[in-house]
Parts: C-alpha cells; structure tokens; sequence
DNA sequence: TAGATTGTTAATCGATTAACAATC
DNA sequence: TAGATTGTTAATCGATTAACAATC
C-alpha cells in the first residue's frame, strides 16, 4: 500500500469493471465474496483480483473473502467516484448532444456545466438543462469558474486548435471524441475515445470466426 | 503470414488506429512512410508498429518504408472494412438513437437495416431513414433478412434476456452498450463497451496528477 | 480447532523493445 | 555502390498465473 508505488494502467483501467460488478453485488444484496466467486462472474482468474486489489491495499479477509460493500466504497474512493468533477463539452454536435444527455455522467459524479459550439444554427439550443453557447464565451467562461475536464466533440479540422485553446487556458484532463487523437506533455490527461475502434475489432473477429467455421 | 498463427488481442486492437493514421497521411497527400515516421506520429515505437505489420505480411520494403496507400489497402481489407455488414439495433434510448445517427457507422461499411425497442411512445419514431419496430418483430426481421452484428443499447433488466434472444437467432456478433457485460461461449463475439469506464480512469489519472504536483 | 481464503512471493507467459543481417 | 529501412531474431520487460504460508 505504499503511495509512492507507480499503479500500472493495466490495473486502473480494471478498476471501473470491478466498480460495476460490486454494484451489482451489493444491489443484488449479496454482502460478501471471494475472489474465487468474483473471478468467476467477471471471467477473470482470482489470482488476478487479488494481485490487483492489493496493489491499493489489504481490503479482505482471510478465510472469509472481501465484504461487497466495503470494497465497493474503496474501490468507488480509489476512483474518486465520491467527489465531483466539473465538465465542459466542446461540440454539440451528434455524440456531443448525447453524451449531454447521458445521465450516467451526473449519477458517477461528472457534472457537465456548459456547453460551446461555433455553428450559428446550435447557439441557444438547449440540451438537458444547458444552453449551447458560442465557443467565443469559452475563455470568460473558463476563467471565471471551475473546470475539471473538457470533451471534445468537434470535426478533426478543429480539434488540434481547439486543444490548444483549452489546455491554454489550464484545464488539465481532456475527454477526446474528435476523430484525431491527442497527445500533450505530461501534465494533460487524456483519454482518446474512438467508438468505431471497438467495433471494427468485433468486425474483425466476426470474420476470422465465421473462417474457422468454414 | 501464416494464417493458422493466432494474431493476438493486443495486436487487433491497434490495427484500427493503423488505419486512421494511415487515412490521415493520405488525405494529406504523403505516400510513403518509414516506420520511423510513424511511430512519431502515432507515440509508439517504430519497433511495435514493424512487429504488428509483420504478422500480416511484409508490406514494407527495405531502404525505403511503406507505401502508404497500399498499407492502408491492407489493413482496411485485413478489417473487413472492405466489406459491408448489416446491423440491427435494440434500443432506442439515448446512447441507441446516438448511434443511430451516427454516419460514421455507414461509412466504415456498416449498415444499420432496423431497429427495434418495446417502449410503444418510441415505436414508428423515425431515426435517419429507418422507423423503430417493436421489439415483437424481431424474430421475424431476423429470420427473412441477414443480419451481422446486434447493437445492444438497452438498461440493465433487458440486457440479458435480450442476448440470448439475438444469439438464438443466430447472430454471432454483439456490440453491447448495455450497463452489463455479456459473456457468450467462444462461437458469439462481442464487443462490451462503456463509455464511463473510459472516463473514470481519465478522473483518476487526473487525481494522480494533481496530487504528484502538489 | 479445522477450513477457507487472503496477501504475497515465485514462476510463467506474453508482449514490447533492441539489435542487426538482409536487401531494396 | 552507399544509405536507408525493413523483416526477424534475440533480449528485456511487464503482466498474469500459480503456489503456498499466513491468518482469520
């Protein structure tokens, strides 16, 4: 449990799957497990939880396994899960109207604040309780109050300025829809996210499963 | 260039970021590329990227590096992206309708051909050029049209009972956007995606950040 | 206490990187 | 030919799995 410890991203991309499975249990009423039971849910081997859970601490109990509640508030803690972050959204276009109206954002503590567009035709244009403002407000908007994370959502022409724009004005983590990838120094965080990636691999092994076949 | 050689995971995983950085360099006019270049490009070793090729083919050629247009053919065919798929999709709430409109589906060679939900206010509701069905037709849709891949987009209680519907009827391939993971025998794939997952772990790297600073 | 299951060390496995001979 | 860069083997690194002593 030593903080110093760099933790893989390996392990902390795991994380937000065991946050999910342990709301299961806990709603599911179930108040312990081990990591046998666990590993055999989430399809992973129990030797694997363990070693990763123990990489924050010592959460469970010998001879007993882990207590769902309690590694639930850990691991909802490890996240940051229990405080809450101040979103912006660049683009309110298609993914970026939807991921304004997707609740999931709020309940996991990720409250979106303001909205910007540069289209004539959105400004104005409410989504959810938001209003689309033109993206000439951004900076007055960002120096005058806390921002966490931006999203991007723009085409790939604008992506690179706007970064540039946003990361100028302070803000440290960035939740990239834009069709580029970004990559800054190490003090920006970002998380490129690319939709269709997933589904080109499960294309991909649609085809060489259906080759196996014949 | 074996075929009977399994190609691993990780390898796939990157082949889809291979094809938009090649896309990009040939929009931008630049025929060849060294692995040199690229690797620049992308922020992973030319190392990694010559390794990945290889397991393909040898696409390259000594001396001078890789057409860029024609690495680019051979990864879009190596993805199937040469091909169409048809989609169906269940659920048409927030993240299905979003993903619905999204054009870039279409462009990539998927089709979406129907989509379907059990809430009567969505029924008949028009996406696109597609009209939502009830969930009812779906037994018949699937039986007299082909269907490739099922976009699951519907809550928690549904998701289960749902997949084994769709892969009763033969789909062999799921993109899944439901809040629970699916887990099929080796002869359904599926493509288990959760947009706040890739969120939580920008919050904390984000966390981990600003704690190392201060 | 006996049984169960963790925490942790050691072994294995796989993926990434380095190096360099082959060759354009 | 000389220079450049691949394809590929070997070395390294890191992540996963196995094993088991510690302990509840």
């Amino acid at each position: 449990m030593d903080s110093s410890k760099k933790i893989s991203q390996a392990v902390i991309r795991r994380l937000p799957r065991y946050y999910r499975y342990l709301k299961d249990l806990y709603r599911e009423g179930i108040s312990r497990v081990s990591s046998k039971e666990l590993s055999e849910r989430m399809h992973i081997t129990a030797s694997q939880i363990r070693q990763d859970l123990n990489c924050f601490g010592g959460f469970g109990q010998q001879g007993y396994g882990y207590s769902v509640e309690a590694l639930f508030k850990e691991i909802e803690s490890i996240l940051g899960l229990d405080t809450r972050y101040k979103l912006i959204l660049i683009g309110a276009g298609n993914i970026g109207s939807a991921l304004a109206k997707y609740e999931n954002l709020s309940t996991r503590g990720f409250d979106l604040c303001a909205i910007f567009d540069v289209k004539e035709e959105l400004i104005g244009k409410q989504l959810n309780d938001l209003m689309v403002q033109h993206i000439d407000n951004l900076k007055n908007y960002v120096m005058n109050n806390e921002v966490d994370i931006a999203i991007l959502a723009v085409p790939h022409s604008a992506t690179a300025k706007l970064a540039e724009l946003v990361v100028g004005l302070g803000i440290k983590a960035i939740w990239n829809y834009s069709p580029s990838d970004l990559h800054f120094s190490h003090d920006v965080v970002i998380e490129n996210v690319h939709l269709v990636d997933s589904l080109m691999v499960l294309g991909y092994n649609l085809k060489e499963k259906l080759k196996s076949i014949d």
